[in-house]
DNA sequence: TGCAAACAATTGGCAAGGCAACTAAGTTGC
DNA sequence: GCAACTTAGTTGCCTTGCCAATTGTTTGCA
């Protein structure tokens, strides 16, 4: 009935596309140890060590267990350190340790690599309309009533520390 | 270093965008009992009922485990049938249950609503041209190197069959 | 002071998705 | 006719991601 509906199904697009990108990441940085979403939140830290698990969780609007899962991966390989909280015992402070510097170059430039690779022949004007697209659906997707289970408050920090 | 980089990060929306909605779909369409990979292989189904479990991984470019266990749980809820071939007995061709039509019927509703909370405010230019940039990207990273581990044969079956 | 509500993080359970290794069944070649 | 290769599907093990529930800890209010 929708065939055309069917190939062009922006949702099944968006996601298989991400799917993709995710796979041809994971292979190629496979031999580096570490997956997209680990790198990604290796690349959050470098700008805002000594953020809280849940202000890390809360900024990229991840579930906490989530994020604390990968950060216990992340621990154990030692690249990043959970920090009690000295005056705030429930808190845990994150600080990526030395040898992640070395690491994370090498992931920026394969993650620079499949990004060239997926965005191929576009010219710039496709591609920055594309992001622009991209952070508008994001835009419309955070604000929807299912995004937030409970309260409003729905304030990127908007990383002013840097 | 590369802030403005961070922000419109391209793997990274994408990557967002796909789990945002991913996670929307999912939580309205929680009380229908299933999810949006399961639909959409009961959407695929449903123009190609016959089709063995490879051809269908195929043509979704999915790794046969991850179907194979989706078409367990589909199983399970009695909505997906595998039917052993008669000649090849290696082979198991897929039917969907008669249950299943009405479900299908209130999971596209429910899908249209969350692709039209999601694209929003976007017009329809807009909207055109950025599923087509996903078509794009898409075919690019299909053809990397990455994509194929083993043989060549990359060329989707076109859904000759409805 | 003392207890309830809020909050930080963890744990358990499930689905999707990937890879590697395996079993079973066909096919090919000698 | 049997060994060797290929193919279809499954199983094991891992990470991401979600939700719900639990454990500590802090805070606010009576």
């Amino acid at each position: 009935m929708e065939r055309e509906d069917l190939d062009r199904n922006f949702g099944f697009l968006l996601h298989d596309v991400a799917r993709l990108m995710r796979t041809v990441f994971d292979r190629r940085g496979r031999e580096l140890g570490l997956t997209r979403s680990q790198w990604w939140v290796l690349t959050m830290l470098y700008a805002r060590e000594g953020v809280t698990q849940s202000e890390l969780a809360d900024y990229l609007e991840w579930e906490k267990p989530t994020l604390g899962r990968l950060l216990d991966r992340l621990e154990e390989k030692d690249w990043v350190e959970r920090r009690q909280d000295t005056v705030d015992r429930r808190v845990k402070r994150l600080y990526l340790t030395e040898r992640v510097q070395e690491l994370m170059r090498a992931l920026r430039n394969t993650a620079a690599g499949v990004r060239r690779d997926a965005l191929g022949d576009l010219d710039d004007a496709e591609r920055e309309r594309f992001v622009d697209t991209l952070i508008k659906i994001r835009i419309n997707l955070l604000g929807l009533d299912d995004m937030r289970p409970d309260g409003p408050e729905r304030s990127l920090p908007q990383a002013a520390d840097d």
